[in-house]
DNA sequence: CACTTGACCTGTCCGC
DNA sequence: TGCGGACAGGTCAAGT
C-alpha cells in the first residue's frame, strides 16, 4: 500500500486523533502482525498514553508515555483506522462502508482507549507488523540503519540525490529509486510517476543518466510526493487514512495504472511493462531507452 | 560486494 | 460457473 505520502497522511491523521489517549486493552489475531511478549504489553503498552506519532520512510512510530514505541510497517495492505464509538458514521456517510464494519476479517490488532474509542490495524496480506520496543531502540532496527534520507526534507539537495544513486550505477533507475537505502519512501506508484515526469525510461541504467536527468528526477520525486500528500495519498486498492477516507492522487496520476489511456503530454498510448520485477507504466514516446 | 529472484500472505481478475 | 495462474502499494533472505 502505502508509500511515503500515504504513511505521512496516516501520521497526520493519528496526530489529530489519538494524542493524549490512554490505552486500556489490546488484542491481536496472530503473532506475526503483533510480535510482542505479553510481559512487554502489560508493562509498557497497557495504561500508557500516546505522546506523538512520527514517520520515517514508510514506517510509523507511535511514542508512548512509558518510553516505549509502537513501530509499525504497513507493507502492502496495512491500514490504521481510528474509530470513536461516539462518532461512528451513519448510513450514507462516505466512510461508513469501512468504519461501520470494523473490526472485520482483515483486522489484525485492536488497540482500545479509555473512552471506548479504538485504533484498528487492518492488513489483508499480513505482511505488516506492529512492534513494541523502547523508543531509544527504534533507530537500531536494521531497516532504520540502512534507510536513506527523507526526500522532502529541506536540507536534502539534488547533489546528494545524484550521489546516492551512483552507488547503484549498474542497475536500472527503477530498481535504484525503489531501493530504500538510496532514498526513503519511494514505492512503485511514485517511481513510475516521477520517471514519467522526468522523461526517463525506467530500464535506463543509472550510470547512463546525465546530471540534468538526475536533477529532473529529484524535482519530480519531490513534486509528485508533495502533490500526493496534498491529495491525501493514493488509493490504488486498499489504502485509507486514519479516518477511513480514501486518497485522491490517482485522479491526478499521469501513467500509473493508466495503460491503454493516452499520455497527457504527447497523446501516445501508455503501456505497462515489467522492470526490476515490478509492473511499470510508461509513455513509450516520452520515455525512450 | 552488487544485483536478481523468490518468499511472505490473501484476494481479485482474466483467460480457458 | 469453476479453475488455474498472474498479479497487487514492500521488504528480506538466499541465490548468482
Amino acid at each position: 500500500m502505502p508509500e511515503l505520502p500515504e504513511v505521512e497522511t496516516v501520521k497526520r491523521g493519528l496526530n489529530k486523533l489519538i494524542i493524549g489517549r490512554k490505552i486500556t486493552a489490546v488484542s491481536s489475531d496472530n503473532p506475526k502482525s503483533f510480535p510482542n511478549s505479553p510481559g512487554d504489553v502489560d508493562n509498557f503498552l497497557i495504561s500508557s498514553t500516546v505522546e506523538l506519532v512520527r514517520r520515517r520512510a514508510k514506517m510509523l512510530m507511535i511514542d508512548l508515555s512509558t518510553g516505549y514505541t509502537l513501530a509499525i510497517h504497513l507493507k502492502m495492505t496495512g491500514q490504521l483506522v481510528f474509530v470513536d464509538n461516539k462518532t461512528r458514521f451513519g448510513a450514507g456517510h462516505p466512510n461508513d462502508s469501512l468504519i461501520s464494519q470494523l473490526p472485520d476479517k482483515s483486522t489484525r490488532v485492536i488497540l482500545s482507549f479509555d473512552d471506548d474509542s479504538h485504533l484498528y490495524f487492518n492488513d489483508q496480506r499480513k505482511f505488516g507488523w506492529m512492534k513494541l520496543m523502547p523508543t531509544l531502540e527504534v533507530p537500531n532496527l536494521p531497516f532504520m540503519q540502512k534507510v536513506g534520507p527523507e526526500p522532502l526534507n529541506d536540507e536534502f539537495t539534488a547533489e546528494q540525490f545524484a550521489d546516492r544513486f551512483k552507488r547503484r550505477a549498474r542497475t536500472s533507475v527503477k530498481a535504484a529509486i525503489l531501493d530504500q537505502s538510496v532514498v526513503a519512501g519511494v514505492g512503485n506508484i511514485y517511481a513510475d510517476e516521477s520517471l514519467w515526469g522526468a522523461k526517463i525510461h525506467p530500464s535506463r541504467l543509472v550510470g547512463s543518466l546525465s546530471e540534468v536527468e538526475f536533477k529532473d528526477l529529484y524535482d519530480q520525486v519531490r513534486f509528485v510526493m508533495n502533490l500526493s500528500i496534498e491529495k491525501g495519498g493514493s488509493t490504488n486498492r486498499n489504502y485509507v487514512d486514519a479516518e477511513g477516507k480514501k486518497g485522491s492522487y490517482m485522479d491526478f496520476a499521469n501513467v500509473f495504472r493508466r495503460e491503454g489511456q493516452v499520455c497527457p503530454r504527447c497523446g501516445t498510448e501508455i503501456i505497462k511493462i515489467k522492470v526490476a520485477g515490478r509492473g511499470t507504466h510508461i509513455c513509450p514516446l516520452c520515455q525512450k531507452i
